[in-house]
DNA sequence: CACCAGGCGATTT
DNA sequence: AAATCGCATGGT
């Protein structure tokens, strides 16, 4: 046996490759590596980095640690952390069967097929990114979260490359105005960030706090009374990290331009339409969103 | 120079 | 509740 490998079994309509090309589409991220055909990262065991590599084959996912043999603690540490970046628990048959039945969206079954809604297991870490990526696009968003990364966040060498995890919230809660704006950061997305970091600091925001809330309605006023997550931002980390079929970003401009381009709606204000459309793919919500958002890059994944 | 980008908070209706 | 408005900050 080998005390530095972990296998996950994979359930049925899971393609490590589509998955794999979420992970790698032209962003420069920093808080993972996708590398000859696997991805790299550190994952947090208890306060201690532990540096990970995942490939994916028909049967399995394979996790090897790159730093020494897993414990007991951490083999289920990284075991839960993989099964639910890659949604590894969901039956999506259902999913499929209800895009079947829309002609617009019935393409997807097959040109996605296998596609999981990756997720962001850490709670923390959804949120900074959610306030990053407000209005701004993409690509810039990137560059904000790698030099808040490399500026203040905690690193690691390994083989000649460097891993980076997110500054612990106790030292983003410190960033100043003028350090956020020498890294051009708005005034206001610096201090969201710090009301965000302050909130896990000093206790009152935790993803056991979130979860003990009765339903997803108490989740998202917690959420939203933090200064700088609105609504946007709550349905993503509903979404993305406490995996919420229902969540749906309102207002996301990928979500808005793929509704346009599908001919689902011809106004971004059709609040209605909108909600008609959605109410057929009542628990899939948050899955039609991520392949929508899929839609938008017209690439396919080599090989398929 | 416009207009846009994985919005938000505050204000007004 | 729903619509509108001002706001930062860089990319195209």
């Amino acid at each position: 046996m080998n005390n530095a490998l972990l296998t996950l079994p994979l359930p049925t309509h899971f393609s490590f490759k589509e998955c794999l090309w979420f992970l790698d589409r032209n962003f420069d991220e920093c808080l993972y590596r996708v590398k000859e055909g696997g991805v790299e990262r550190i994952i947090d065991v208890d306060g201690h980095p532990l540096l990970v590599r995942i490939t994916g084959d028909e049967q399995q996912l394979s996790i090897h640690s790159l730093d020494g043999a897993f414990t007991a603690r951490s083999r289920k540490v990284v075991s839960d952390y993989v099964t639910h970046w890659f949604d590894l628990k969901r039956d999506l048959a259902p999913f499929y069967q209800l895009l079947q039945q829309d002609k617009r969206l019935a393409y997807m079954v097959q040109d996605f097929e296998g596609l999981r809604l990756m997720g962001i297991p850490d709670v923390y870490e959804a949120l900074c990114w959610c306030i990053i990526g407000q209005q701004i696009n993409l690509p810039f968003a990137y560059k904000l979260k790698r030099r808040l990364v490399e500026g203040y966040g905690i690193s690691m060498q390994h083989n000649g490359t460097t891993y980076h995890q997110l500054p612990a919230y106790e030292t983003l809660a410190q960033i100043s105005t003028a350090d956020f704006k020498a890294m051009q950061f708005s005034t206001s997305k610096g201090q969201y960030l710090v009301n965000v970091a302050r909130a896990f600091a000093d206790g009152q925001l935790s993803l056991a706090q979130l979860e003990a809330l009765p339903d997803m309605t108490a989740r998202q006023q917690l959420l939203t009374s933090i200064k700088g997550i609105g609504t946007w931002s709550a349905n993503y980390v509903l979404m993305k990290c406490l995996r919420d079929g229902a969540a749906i970003p309102f207002g996301d401009s990928g979500l808005n331009a793929a509704l346009l381009s599908h001919g689902i709606i011809s106004d971004k204000k059709d609040t209605q339409g909108i909600l008609r459309f959605f109410k057929p793919f009542a628990g899939w919500e948050s899955y039609l969103v991520f392949y929508l958002w899929r839609s938008l890059s017209k690439v396919t994944v080599p090989g398929k």
